[in-house]
DNA sequence: ATAATATGGTGAT
DNA sequence: TCACCCTATTATC
């Protein structure tokens, strides 16, 4: 389930299991032996999230860069659970083993390539500090749709192709408008939306956009949440994009 | 046993 | 725009 705000809890709570702490590194599996032998027994410095990216930092400033991509899950363990299936790698924390299976990236990073991935990232509404104004710019000029524009990494960072649908159909924009079509309080609400969403999503772990029995006002679903209206969906960035052409239109 | 599916991204064409 | 990579789970034969 990897959009921004799982990554960004994964940070989150791989961090307070074992900043501080020296942790064990392993690969079960063996695709990542060389990196797991490397930062083995290093005490873990820092966590963070950006955008979807995963960084966990050791002492002697090597980085361990994790992308969990579309099949990617990084799972906390009990102690006494050996690793099973396809364990790229068992982080043991102080607290607990982490097991990292199905990423698109695991890999060591020195500070220049940190450095380098920051740099094609846009700004991620879960940083608190990362200024707007260079993605909400980027998409006001821009004639491509909107529903792209989000999906877009080096434009803003974090949102996934299920944020994508639910921020739009909260504020009633039609996905294939193009950026460059929206209103600087659209864009400024964009923004505070993901950012809510996005929250939301961090501190419990599942996306939900609507109270109720179901959980998502369009995305996946035939009817929409709000108006009982028949939702549209098409292919846009090589995903499904889902709307509400009654919700949404324009 | 095999297929279909999934909240992602890259690199070639 | 396409092919391809990564894995687990569920559905279908």
């Amino acid at each position: 389930m990897p959009e921004g705000h799982t990554v960004h809890r994964l940070a989150r709570r791989i961090g307070a299991d074992g900043i501080g702490h020296p942790a064990r590194a392993c690969s079960p599996q063996g695709r990542f032996a060389e990196g797991a032998a490397a930062i083995d027994g290093r005490v873990l410095e820092e966590t963070q999230a950006v955008g979807k990216h995963l960084l966990m930092r050791f002492e002697g400033d090597t980085t361990v860069h994790v992308h969990l991509g579309l099949f990617g899950k990084f799972r906390r363990r009990r102690a006494t659970t050996p690793p099973r299936g396809a364990v790229r790698l068992r982080l043991e924390t102080r607290r607990a083993p982490w097991d990292l299976s199905g990423p698109t990236a695991c890999a060591l990073i020195d500070p220049a390539e940190l450095d380098e991935l920051r740099g094609r990232i846009g700004p991620d509404p879960l940083r608190a500090t990362d200024e707007p104004a260079r993605a909400l710019d980027r998409i006001g000029r821009s004639k491509r749709a909107i529903g792209a524009l989000l999906l877009d990494q080096s434009v803003i960072a974090g949102i996934g192709n299920v944020y994508r649908a639910e921020i739009l159909h909260a504020l009633g924009i039609d996905p294939r408008r193009p950026g460059g079509e929206t209103t600087p309080a659209e864009r400024d609400a964009i923004w505070a939306t993901a950012r809510r969403m996005l929250e939301d999503g961090e501190k419990t772990g599942r996306i939900v956009t609507v109270d109720g029995d179901r959980r998502l006002a369009v995305y996946k679903a035939s009817e929409c949440a709000s108006c009982a209206g028949a939702i549209s969906s098409e292919s846009m960035a090589n995903r499904t994009v889902y709307w509400c052409p009654i919700c949404q239109s324009g």
